[in-house]
DNA sequence: CTGATCTCAGTCGCACTGAAATAA
DNA sequence: CTTATTTCAGTGAGACTGAGATCA
């Protein structure tokens, strides 16, 4: 017996949010591991598709779409900043907000990582079907979506 | 317009590894919020699961049974041990080992935690009829097996 | 005055690494 | 000697909070 019964408990295996999890986390692992060649993260890919897609915005705006957190967006977008990829400046009609944009620098890498980006899902997805990939992924939608309309955040700690 | 446009890019709206991000963090959130009233983590729920359903057994074999580091092992006993939860003895016949046992009082708690994890599935699953999840949960569990089998674990920094 | 935006410092949980201590 | 197990200290990314500065 080299390899003495690797099995799952039950109670963790047949419960949809460990599967959800376990899934997760090797996504996450092929994500990052592709990003790191280019020297960006997950955050950054986001940022640098929210800018592309809609046009300048402010900080709070991009981050209220790509899913991150105000704080998140300053760090992230300082280091886009710091490789010449976005540029902020104030916005025009309210000096509190900046507006950041893409710069042509920016759009090329983003393109680049679209690429990487892609490969990636293909890889994760190697062991689906088309038609159950497409399945998978209305299903997620369907339990991703009611995260913004009623959920607990962060339970107060004890 | 006092909403306006929170869409998520096309980019990630339309990516397997987005949503399953997504659907993730909600349904962690969920269960954290849901653990923490009994001052547990996830962490805990798991090492419980196993010892519960597969005896004693070393540290490293329980951390690899539910996805755990073995740092992260020691410290989830060490807390699980504070409380009387777990019994750390030293192995018969290898000394180096450590057998890790449930006490009664961790085996009563497992069950109760079986009962507010079961509702946190319920819960976050509410938006897909019984056939939906069941295979979402078949989908998912091809999806994460292949981890074992050659992912990149943590890419080296450039 | 209130309230929004951005920034900064810091917290917390998670996943991991490297190395020491102990023992097979 | 090498190898396995546990422990400890520390790193790094992700998600978050609270407070200050600035300005509507």
């Amino acid at each position: 017996m080299a390899e003495p019964a690797r099995t799952t408990p039950r109670r963790l295996r047949t419960r949809p949010t460990w599967l959800l999890a376990q899934a997760n986390t090797r996504a996450h692992g092929l994500l990052a591991g592709a990003l790191a060649a280019s020297g960006t993260r997950g955050h950054h890919y986001r940022l640098l598709a929210a800018l592309e897609e809609f046009g300048p915005a402010s900080q709070i705006e991009v981050g209220r779409r790509v899913a991150l957190d105000r704080s998140d967006v300053t760090l992230g977008l300082d280091e886009l900043e710091r490789r010449g990829l976005v540029r902020r400046e104030p916005a025009p009609g309210d000096r509190r907000r900046k507006r950041v944009l893409l710069t042509p620098a920016g759009r090329r890498l983003l393109l680049g990582l679209d690429v990487v980006v892609q490969q990636v899902q293909d890889e994760f997805l190697e062991p689906l079907t088309r038609q159950e990939r497409e399945t998978l992924c209305t299903l997620l939608q369907r339990l991703g979506d009611p995260a913004s309309g009623g959920s607990a955040p962060r339970p107060p700690v004890e």
